[in-house]
DNA sequence: TACCGGGGTTAACAAAGGTTAATAAATCCA
DNA sequence: TGGATTTATTAACCTTTGTTAACCCCGGTA
């Protein structure tokens, strides 16, 4: 028995009341899927309605700019869920590329078969609408960061939240994410240390 | 019968099947709310968890920045679904304001007892999921434009979806929610009207 | 009519980010 | 190990945005 499995029944025990020992339709539709560093999860134009709960390892969900290099829309990495967002919401093939930063393993459901099972077994809704509202929250948390934040504010809320998935990536991806180039990274980084040791220094 | 009414009632056929006749249970709970220009719906630091269809009308999110000036996270207008998501999915008071900018009419239901009714009543649950799927789609498309899009493709990208929403919002609304100043905005229309004219010229 | 306030535009200057290119540092791999 | 590639930093220069303040327009109203 998998680890995410045993943690997913953990979950839906506590947001429904279903016992593990009656969780059994539901684990039959998932399968562990393991990817290495750079493989690519999800390609451009793929339509795939896939939903992932990411056991270990990053994912970076990415296009390309009209600039020409590319935007990275998110990062997810172990214990959250990545989904094929195109493909479930509108049923269209992706415009994002889903590449593997690091090894991972995860814990796969076709969200179709998900719909299939949860016709037959109501009781799982619950888990439906806690993925769901999840990745409704990561979705604003994002949102609210490039309105309300400057970018050097973006990337201190980052290093304070997810200070260990910042230093297992390559900056570059960190940038892209922020909404900046590597360079502007770079010259935020070293305003933010020349300000830290001006702050000791007045000490 | 309210015109919000019936149309969700057909929303609901056509996702689930269940008849308009059947849909009784579900509109006991809700209610017709109206607000005047410029009266909040929703207040910083209100714990609520209300979730409403606008008929007419538009309601603008936004919070003080620590600049001083405040950020739209978001506007919604009839036919869009709005939620006080905090309340809703973290159980937190709320850190945005809503408010109306013109007069507005919806049909509101509380999160609570919508919960109460669909355990009830699963069959209504395509309705949740639609409105979850619909709130994703949206903060997924506002965060793609800032990752990928600059200031001005963003404003081009709203004026060619919006134009009708856009032209009964203060400019500064809108600057707000595209993450520039009124004063940026007012630049980047300069622009705009300035190639235009180059173009006409040269054909 | 005169006054007032909100909203939009413009100008001038400062600050920040983009672009390009050179360099240094780290990583990969043969 | 040595050479090649990728990544990060820095600098120079340019563009865009932020900030502040002045100004105009318009609508409401005393």
């Amino acid at each position: 028995m998998s680890f995410s499995i045993s943690l997913l029944q953990e979950l839906l025990q506590e947001l429904s009341g279903v016992l593990p020992a009656d969780t059994a339709p539901l684990f039959a539709i998932t399968r562990m899927v393991k990817l290495e560093e750079g493989e690519a999860y999800i390609r451009e134009g793929e339509l795939t309605r896939k939903l992932a709960y990411i056991e270990k390892g990053i994912i970076r969900a990415y296009a390309e700019k009209s600039s020409g290099d590319d935007g990275t829309l998110f990062l997810r990495w172990e214990g959250q869920l990545i989904a094929s967002h195109d493909g479930i919401i509108q049923r269209q093939p992706s415009r994002f590329i889903y590449r593997a930063l690091e090894p991972v393993t995860m814990l796969e459901i076709d969200y179709d078969k998900l719909e299939e099972v949860l016709k037959v077994h109501p009781e799982f809704e619950p888990l439906r609408n806690y993925f769901l509202m999840k990745m409704l929250g990561e979705a604003l948390e994002g949102l609210e960061g490039f309105v309300f934040l400057t970018p050097e504010e973006r990337y201190l809320r980052l290093l304070d939240s997810k200070w260990g998935v910042v230093n297992r990536v390559p900056d570059k991806y960190i940038a892209s994410m922020l909404g900046v180039t590597p360079v502007s990274l770079s010259r935020i980084r070293k305003r933010l240390h020349a300000r830290g040791r001006k702050n000791e220094a007045g000490n």
